[in-house]
RNA sequence: GCGCCUGUAGCUCAAUAGGAUAGAGCAUCGGAUUUCUAAUCCGAGGGCUGGGGGUUCGAUUCCCUCCAGGCGUACCA
């Protein structure tokens, strides 16, 4: 039985956690969950199994253990505490982490998890009336990471945006551009901002016959060329002009099948009837499509295009619909439980110590383009990722630009850099990386670094299951926090020549980890600064 | 009014399926560099986790209630 874990340990060194539970699960035959244990001073792992047998958790806690004989090569003790049972992974285990990680570089952390299962990741899907803010920038920061990540542990991922180019909005545009260039002021209500000054002047000279299409699509290539700056690219752009096409279809479908009335010269959907505070409008009384519609076409139109899984990432703003989107796919017999909803909350502006009160008619917002020039895309990715999706946000401009200088993500990168740096030092005096001499690590916090090492994976699947990549930050910092201890007290390359083959090996590990985590992030890890 | 979300240190945020002494960064104060990058390290102070109930061996986490803020509650998107 050993034998076996210690097997599985080897090839699939990140499962150890399920080697643990297999283990225990095995020898006591309870059901025992094994969770990662906050303090190092008190194991790698632990089980609460104690707790719910009833009696005394303590006196359990013995009793089980009591039962336990033999142990898996990976686990050096098992002891218990407050009832709590702990279990102490061997050196040699934790040694094995930096086999791992050496072995599989870049794809440490990696998995089949998702098998392949597709999903479409429909996120930002600003309108297209104006340039991208700072809220599109969080969105665009979060569905970018969860597309990487979700990637790497196997999901075959699609990334889209929805562009709104057809409605009132978009009327609204042109008609601020015309007030624009017959030297009005724009009217109440009607995007203001140097950015209709512009379309204008090109309107001017460029003379488009659709007015309309000419501003959607100018505006639409600048918010592309924000996205590629700031680093995040989308594999498909689908235009609500292409979906209205298939509207009238679904509509069909609907009132087939009995979820549509007429009202006051309006078609509603019965959205009430599937959880909905009331009936919704689907064709307004003068014969345009409500927003609700073609959306609703959308996301048949994805999972017709043969998506397992759907997950939008939308603004607060859209809280309302999303009980009668899912009332009609579920109407129309596709699986609504298989579309996820996630909201991406809103940005405070804090500008001068003051709220900014955003609003894109009144040309008052800061934008994503901004943000970037003044405080670069890592810090802002950083900033974005490292909140949860829920909470609210202060994006503080004056401490931001402030912070730019000594904000954490620099933490996270500079440690990676002095390793770039170690690795050219040991370069210049001819030492290696020697895998074999790993067991002369040993110290307090050579042991801590690696106990760290082996949860990245754990990590990972944290935000797969959760959909919320702040944890991937946290980690980060507090790995590269271990790093810098860890350099602070030992030299890596020394003239003891084993040692320092057997450190430049776990800096190599701590670097690729690192890597691959500023990688799924999307932010750079710089060789120097 | 009703629904969803949020409320944690002076500030910005964490807390891994209810777990052990609630943690980081910034700010404040005190230390560390003849040695691989000081964008670093070590230490100190700072909390009735919005208030009050409840469930539990155990609650920042779950339930109820109140308070404060955001969003929604359109034939806008």
């Amino acid at each position: 039985m050993l034998d076996k874990f210690t097997k599985l340990c080897y090839t699939n060194l990140m499962k150890m956690k399920d080697i643990i539970k297999e283990w225990l699960k095995e020898s006591t035959g309870l059901p025992v969950e094994v969770a990662t244990t906050r303090n190092p001073k008190l194991g790698d792992y632990t089980t609460n199994i104690a707790f719910s047998t009833g009696g005394d958790p303590r006196e359990n806690a013995r009793n089980i253990l009591s039962n336990i004989k033999g142990k898996p090569d990976i686990v050096e003790k098992i002891e218990t505490k407050n009832g709590f049972i702990n279990i102490f992974l061997s050196k040699s285990a934790l040694l094995g982490v930096i086999d791992t990680v050496r072995r599989e570089g870049e794809f440490y952390g990696s998995c089949n998890k998702g098998d392949g299962r597709r999903i479409l990741l429909e996120f930002v899907s600003a309108n297209p009336t104006g340039p991208l803010e700072v809220p599109n920038g969080r969105a665009a920061s979060i569905g970018d990471c969860l597309y990487r990540v979700l990637s790497f542990m196997g999901y075959s991922v699609d990334r889209e945006y929805y562009v709104d180019n057809c409605g009132r909005q978009i009327k609204l545009l042109a008609e601020s551009i015309n007030a624009r260039m017959s030297g009005e002021d724009v009217p109440e209500g009607r995007y203001r901002g140097d950015y209709i000054n512009e379309l204008s002047d090109e309107v001017r000279v460029l003379k488009p016959r659709d007015l309309e299409k000419f501003a959607v699509e100018t505006i639409l290539s600048q918010q592309r060329k924000t996205l590629t700056d700031f680093g995040v690219e989308f594999t498909n752009w689908v235009r609500e002009s292409e979906i209205r096409k298939i509207c009238p279809d679904i509509i069909g479908k609907l009132r087939k099948g009995g979820f549509i009335y007429e009202k006051d010269d309006a078609v509603w959907f019965t959205a009430s009837s599937f959880g909905d505070e009331k009936d919704k409008v689907l064709i307004k009384s003068d014969g345009e499509f409500t927003y609700l519609t073609p959306d609703i076409a959308y996301h048949i139109n994805k999972f017709e295009r043969g998506y397992d899984t759907l997950i939008d990432i939308l603004g607060p703003d859209h809280l309302g619909h999303i009980l009668s989107l899912k009332g009609a796919l579920e109407a129309l017999g596709y699986p609504a439980g298989n579309l996820i909803v996630l909201i991406s909350q809103w940005v405070t502006i804090l500008e001068d110590g003051k709220k900014k009160r955003m609003s894109k008619r009144e040309g008052r917002f800061v934008t994503l383009d901004e943000i970037i020039s003044t405080i670069g895309k890592d810090v802002a990715k950083f900033i974005f990722l490292t909140r949860k999706r829920d909470s609210h946000l202060v994006f503080d401009m004056d401490v931001a630009k402030k912070e730019s200088k000594e904000n954490p993500v620099y933490y996270i990168q500079y440690a990676y850099a002095r390793m770039s740096g170690i690795e050219g030092v040991a370069r210049e005096r001819g030492v290696g990386i020697d895998d074999s001499k790993t067991a002369l690590l040993g110290n307090e916090e050579e042991m801590n670094i690696l106990r760290k090492l082996i949860h990245f994976p754990e990590v990972l699947e944290e935000v797969e299951r959760t959909f919320e990549p702040n944890h991937i930050p946290t980690y980060l910092t507090e790995l590269a926090s271990l790093f810098h201890t860890f350099y602070e007290r030992h030299r890596v390359v020394s003239g003891d020549r084993d040692l320092s083959g057997a450190r430049l090996a776990l800096t190599a590990v701590i670097k690729q980890v690192l890597g691959n985590g500023l990688s799924l992030l999307g932010i750079t890890a710089p060789e120097r600064m």
